[in-house]
DNA sequence: GCCAACGTTGGC
DNA sequence: GCCAACGTTGGC
């Protein structure tokens, strides 16, 4: 079973808010790399750290998991959509996503700032200058290691 | 196919 | 709100 990543910004979607509908559609990826980890290595049963991004205190703040294979974002067929992609058709989408459910908040936030000064973990996306990958692959030895700090 | 311009991400 | 870094677009 694989492991990933995922970030959101709380002021849009939050930890609490997934607790709160329990199951969530994660639409809105508009990535190639990122739709295609979904598409390609997500299968039901993944977990996946919840991470809150572009905030005061960004960092893992939970736990989700894969709840179905990926299927057509149906934001990219709305023109009133903020996510509408005029390119993309119903016979050919170009972006799909996966639904995610709540599996619980972790006891702490565990900032990007404490996850930074761990050289087990210098190999993730999440801590390279410049990467903005926002579904990302984690190891097992990475998976392990952060919850070895909560 | 190059690359400048543009839009977005996301830490700070 | 700023801005560095990055991905995408589109003219040529």
């Amino acid at each position: 079973m694989a492991h990933w990543l995922m970030k959101s910004e709380p002021e849009a979607f939050s930890i609490d808010d997934l607790a709160r509908k329990r199951k969530e559609a994660w639409d809105g990826v508009r990535n190639y790399q990122a739709r295609n980890f979904m598409r390609d290595g997500m299968r039901p049963g993944d977990k996946a750290f919840f991470y809150h991004s572009n905030c005061a205190a960004p960092g893992i703040v939970g736990i989700a998991e894969v709840a179905s294979a990926a299927y057509p974002d149906p934001t990219q067929f709305d023109p009133r959509s903020r996510h509408f992609d005029a390119g993309s058709t119903r016979d050919e989408p170009r972006w799909v996503l996966v639904d995610v459910k709540y599996v619980r908040k972790l006891k702490r936030i565990i900032t990007l700032d404490e996850l930074k000064t761990h050289p087990e973990l210098a190999a993730m996306p999440l801590v390279q200058r410049g990467t903005r990958l926002s579904v990302q692959p984690v190891t097992q030895a990475q998976w392990d290691f952060i919850l070895g700090l909560e």
